[in-house]
RNA sequence: GGGUAGGUGCCGGAGUGGUCAAUCGGACAAGACUGUAAAUCUUGCGCCUUCGGGCUACGGGGGUUCGAAUCCCUCCCUACCCA
């Protein structure tokens, strides 16, 4: 098995990896979750010629959690690495604080340098789940964009037109609706391009909201006497309510979520986006999903194959056992309406409490508005038993569980006066 | 620099002296139905409350008034037009 797939490829080397010329991968590496590729001739030339390339990807820490979605140009780094290229991971900590509007409706309000600082603390970490992050070179490009001067910048901003800009769809738009567009908007490509310059990037990977910028590199590149990388973009991918996945909407399923509560927000995903999810999310193979799209046409319930699309999201980022305890949970408390099994204790200061206050207190709801609404809504069940009654006084019993809804739950703990 | 229109809750967007905690839509939450899917229906969606109410809120500050999101002054901000 093993030889057939090296005398399939032509190991070119350059450095000391080999680089996988295989045409197979490469065609893989071109299409899957792949939205378009800049120069697609020139790169599938370059991904044969047995060059190490090198892979840019830019991340802006404009939220402290990495979410799926920025995911999926991460697996392309992977796929890239997987054949011996060379990854360049930019960490955006200029850039996140000037701040990118490609993927906004809005202006991106500017961010502080403490902020930046500090969701830039876990982000290799999150990235690491997905690309071997021992091999890439990540740099940070604050220690080029931070050293530019007025002259430079001028002689970058002369290299666009203000036409070019304004006539991005959603520059387009906010110009349209009256929304002000700042200056700083149009120089954010100008730098994330010169990123491209500073690593010399053969290749630049990214959503298709980079699309922009990711030529804008091109250009810059140019300039400065560069070959222009080639770009590719990925598709973006819808979030828990079908919109754009963002930070922004609170509508993201992030690396660093928890197994069970990353379970069941995949769980909560509408079935359109399943398959979409495989290819994008995940690195199962290709025949796999090729089947799974199979079974879920010939009218399998999705919920089943969904429940294999969160094992898999899961394992990516919390291991094979989390996944499956995960999911073993997940059956229990949702589809057996059973108990979680592991409850967060509280511990109770009184013997008895109004309704509202046991709630409020406790931090099962974080208000008593929202305690009393939840009672009057009959979302509260103390031992089994739904609660409808909002001046109801309760008496503490130790292991008493409360529940909030279907996912919130507490157990009492009382605590030992005997001495 | 001059002019015009504006700044309302998470977002969009009504309201232009009392009946406004503020119509409506989206998002969100809970309930019903279910598969934590979709669709649909119901309810809720500032905080506190001794359930009578109270408090805070309509860009910031000040004022008029018994009473202001609504009127006046001032400051800040945005868009558009002119220069």
């Amino acid at each position: 098995m093993f030889f057939t797939v090296a005398l399939g490829s032509v190991f070119g080397y350059y450095g000391k990896m080999p680089i996988n010329t295989g045409a197979r991968k490469i065609e893989e590496l071109l299409s899957r979750g792949v939205e378009e590729v800049i120069d697609r001739g020139h790169l599938e030339a370059a991904l044969r010629s047995g060059k190490k390339l090198r892979i840019k990807l830019g991340i802006d820490p404009t939220s402290p959690n990495i979410h799926i979605g920025r995911s999926i140009p991460l697996f392309k780094l992977r796929d890239f690495q997987e054949l011996g290229h060379q990854i360049v991971l930019i960490i955006g900590d200029f850039t996140g604080i000037i701040g990118d509007t490609s993927d906004k409706e809005s202006e991106r309000p500017m961010l502080t340098e403490e902020t930046v600082k500090n969701n830039l603390k876990n982000y290799i970490k999150q990235a690491e789940k997905v690309v071997d992050i021992k091999k890439c070179e990540v740099c940070y490009n604050s220690k080029w964009l931070g050293k530019l001067d007025y002259h430079e910048i001028g002689r970058q901003a002369n290299i666009f037109s203000l036409n070019e800009f304004i006539s991005r769809e959603n520059i387009r738009k906010r110009l349209d609706e009256g929304k002000r567009i700042s200056l700083r908007e149009v120089l954010y490509p100008l730098m994330q391009g010169y990123d491209s310059v500073a690593v010399k990037a053969d290749v630049e990977v990214g959503g298709t909201d980079q699309r922009f910028n990711l030529l804008a590199g091109r250009e810059m590149q140019r300039h400065y006497g560069q070959e222009p990388q080639d770009i590719m973009t990925n598709p973006l991918i819808e979030g828990l309510d079908g919109r754009k996945m963002s930070s922004s909407w609170g509508n993201t399923i992030n690396l660093f979520d928890e197994p069970d509560d990353m379970f069941g927000k995949v769980m909560s995903l509408k079935d359109e986006l399943i398959i979409r999810y495989f290819i994008l999310t995940t690195r199962i193979s290709q025949s796999e999903i090729e089947e799974y799209k199979k079974a879920l046409e010939s009218g399998d319930n999705p919920r089943d194959v969904k429940m294999n699309l969160a094992f898999e999201i899961v394992k990516q980022y919390h291991g094979k056992e989390a996944a499956a305890r995960a999911k073993e949970e997940f059956k229990n408390v949702f589809q057996k309406k059973e108990l979680p099994s592991d409850i967060p204790g509280w511990q109770a200061s009184k013997g008895e409490y109004n309704i509202l206050d046991l709630l409020f207190e406790s931090g099962l709801t974080p208000s008593k508005a929202e305690a009393k609404r939840m009672v009057l809504g009959s979302a509260v069940e103390i031992n089994g038993h739904t609660k409808a009654d909002w001046q109801e006084t309760i008496k503490i019993e130790d292991n008493m569980i409360i529940q909030v809804g279907k996912r919130k739950f507490i157990k009492i703990l009382v605590k030992n006066h005997s001495q």
